[in-house]
This record gives C-alpha cells, structure tokens and sequence, in this order.
DNA sequence: CGTTTCAATATGTATATACATAATTTCAAC
DNA sequence: GTTGAAATTATGTATATACATATTGAAACG
C-alpha cells in the first residue's frame, strides 16, 4: 500500500483542493467558497466537473449548498466513521484528502502486568507494542496505540509496519471472531496533545478495541481522535440513499 | 406528514432499486448486476445517469466495480453495530447505586427549523421537547434532551414523563426499525456544565440517537455524560455472510 | 507450445449543452 | 409602503458524446 493518495482524476483534485482548505481552517465555517463558474474558470474545466467535487463535499457534509446564494463552508460536523472494524484509510480518503500514516515506535517486550490486562491475557508471554499516527492531509487525525499478542500472532515479529499499518495488516492476517469497543471521552493529556497537535486538556474521543481469535485475545488497541475531527456513526437499518 | 420515499430524481431512484435487491437478498453476493448498458435501457436513460447511481454504491460498498467485467454485489460489510438502545437506569443500577430521574421541562411547540433538522423531518408539524436529569445515588449522571415527533406518536402528548422516563416510555408505546447513534466527545458548554455539575470546558461524550419506525422519524435525543462517569462498551461477533 | 499482439468490452472521466428548480432582487402596480 | 409578478442567478439533474484505461479472450506469430 502506497500511503499517498495521488490526485487520480480532476474533480478528486479539486474536491481535496477544498476540503484540505476546510479542514485546515483557511476557509472557515460560514464562508462562501466560489461559484461553481469561478472554479470552472479557476481549474479550466467544465461545471460539470466542479458540481460532481462539490456535489461529493455536500455529501460528505463538508458544505451546504443553497441555490442562488452559493456554497458554505459547514459547521465542524466532521465525517463519519463507522463503528466497527473502522478503516481509518477510508475515513479519510471519503473526505477527500489524502491518507499517509507514520510509524512511531515498535517494540517487542515481555508482557507486562499492565500489557496482560489491557489484553486481557492471564498467561505471561511476548507481546509487541506500535505506535502509529494518522495523517489527513498534512494534519494529524488520530493517534493509535497497539498491543498485538505475538503468542496468537507469531508473525508480526516479522513485519516492521512501516508501509502497512497494523489494522490492515492484521486483518489480512488473522482471522477473529469476536470484538469488543469501548467508547469514551477524555481530555488530552500531554502526550495525545502533542501527537494530535491539540491543546492538552481539549476533549477527545476515545476508541479501545480487542480482539479474539478462538478465544484467544489477539490485539488491543487504542485509537484517539481530536474532538472536533470526529464523530462515530453507527446505524441500525438503510435510512435512506 | 410522513416521509413516503419521494421520486427524488432518477438516479436516486436506481441507486435504491438496486441497493434494495442487494439488501433484500435477491441479489447474493458474488451476483453480477446488469451491465450498464443494460439499465440504461431498462429504466431508458443515459448512461451517465447510471453510472451516477451505480459509482455511489461502488462508494458505498455495496457494490465492486470490474472493468471489462461489469459490476458485482459485495460481501456484506458488517453495517451491524450492535449499540443496544441503552438503557440508562440498568446502567446506573449496575454500578451498585440508586437510579433516579428528573423531569426539567417539558414542552409542545409547533415544529422550530432546528427541531425539523434535528428529528429529520421534512414537513412542520407539533413536536415535544423534553429535558431530564438522570442520577446515579445524587450526583448528575446525565443529562437528556429529547424531541418527540407527536405527529408519529400522538400519544405522547398525555405523558408528563414524571413517573416515566421518555425512553422506557417510548420503547413500550412505539416501535421502531431504524436507528442511527452518533457519538463524539465535545467540551461541556455552561447549560451541560451546570446540568452535570462539572467545570464548563471539560470533556463530555455526547451520544445522540434518532429512530424511525416506517420511515417515519419519532424521536431524537441527546445525551450528555461527563467523561469520567461513562463508557460505552460494544460487544460483537462478526456477521460475515 | 508458449508468447505476443490486437480487438472487444465495460467501466472511468471529462466535455458541452439543456432545461428545471429554488431563492433573491428588481420594480412596477396598487 | 406594501404586494406581487418577473427577471436573475446558482445550483440540480439529465442528455449525448468522446476518449482513456483496464481486462479479457482470441488470433497471430516465432
């Protein structure tokens, strides 16, 4: 996996033109980005190709769309995400900016007291622990903090997760059967502030995960998201299209 | 008025035909859907149009599109988020402390622009908006605001929700067969501050759900607890085919 | 026999064009 | 000055068309 995302086709571009000026604050909430004919103007393309960017950014809630008036930078509504095995590379790339990750730490260790009871091990045994952050863009979007079980996984001694972040590669990997979330929110402490490029103390979303495969607990991981850049959506039945 | 499925516009309208074949099972995974060419015959259109329809299910998963070889029904992505409507007085009660509520207000108003956006409904119309406090022992566990749609549950217009809370109360008069949660975490505001009887700025997990029963919207709440006091936990299996 | 080449095919993206629809503004009529 | 009809404007949807691209199968070739 390539870990950016080159700009495939035209309107992609312009729609991650946008939404990378949205996201990073240069247009604010309330602001009216040009007119269609402006773009069409500005990118030397037709208006169709602006109104299928601009369309997808409706969709994705970025902007609000009023005829006649023109289109508005949203309040900070974010994308959605859902909930289970959430794919953060697809989170990201539906709001259109690209997606790279970064390797932090990788570290393979006896399994301490603290490491046996976030996995939900009661055996001691080597256990590897990864950091990871998450880019959208050039901004952070969520820091990820990872035990893996190497006894149910021997095989990630193997691979240093510096192309592949571990999710994927785990789901390539290892089969699991049964998955538990916790949902939470947390100020940011000094090290989530500096991951995330926040201020320590601003509210955060917090998402555990374990795995089992057979019973056996597989990984354990912490994902945290910067409250204003995430929301977690979970639907129970098609509302609609 | 209820929401019956509008003709929206064409692709709209072959983007849910096919999307309810596939959900429904008629149409299996692995099943080739017809050919572009072949539905814009069928619903006599231009093939743009169904390509229109046909990229956002690609987008949207349901859909995997070959070239050369056509398009074919995915895999089911596990869309199950098991987030069981939670009940707030078990979850109390399960720490061990007394659970009690508190009616704040309760209000009938005629449908405000907010109120339609938030419930998503599409026409005005009478509406309840009610507040409660719940408590774990005495101190503020939550707060909830809630809307009912009295159009989709007249009945509602009886309850004073003083012996009752909204929720069990709903659940024993309404049925419903849609859901959708949205979880975020965000900073307490002075009215959720005062509400919960924590300093205003500190982090909060905001849990808003909107049901439907027939398409219809009944009901929209939010609720607010601060971050030290709650968790949400989610337990699942995999579906997978 | 295996490999290369080429044509056929379905999707991917972009174009120009047309008309519909909703929201403002203009401006004349009352 | 208020009302209301018409013009204006930006978006919404659909059309026909064109060429690009990936993949497949079959024909041509050594």
């Amino acid at each position: 996996m390539s870990t950016t995302a080159e700009p495939a086709s035209l309107h992609q571009r312009i729609l991650s033109d946008i939404s990378e000026k949205i996201l990073s604050g240069v247009w604010a909430p309330g602001h009216r980005i040009p007119f269609e004919h402006e773009l069409t103007a500005q990118y030397n393309c037709s208006r169709m190709t602006v109104n299928k960017a601009l369309s997808q950014l409706a969709k994705a809630g970025l902007i609000e769309r009023r005829r006649r008036s023109g289109s508005f930078v949203r309040q900070p509504h974010s994308q959605a995400a859902i909930l289970e095995i959430h794919d953060i590379r697809t989170e990201v790339e539906a709001t259109g900016l690209p997606y790279h990750f970064e390797r932090i730490s990788r570290l393979k260790r006896r399994s301490s007291t603290e490491d046996r009871q976030l996995l939900g091990l009661d055996a001691a045994g080597p256990v590897l622990a990864v950091e990871c952050r998450h880019f959208a863009g050039k901004r952070p979007f969520c820091q990820e903090r990872r035990l893996i079980n190497l006894t149910a996984v021997p095989e990630a001694e193997e691979e240093e997760f510096l192309k592949i972040s571990p999710n994927p590669w785990l789901v390539g990997h290892v089969p699991w059967n049964a998955a538990e979330h916790r949902i939470r929110a947390m100020a940011a402490d000094e090290d989530v502030a500096s991951a995330l490029d926040i201020a320590a103390g601003s509210p955060c979303l917090v998402v555990e995960r374990r795995t089992w495969n057979a019973e056996r607990p597989v990984t354990q991981v912490r994902f945290v998201y910067a409250a204003e850049s995430h929301e977690l959506v979970a639907r129970f039945a098609p509302s609609q299209g």
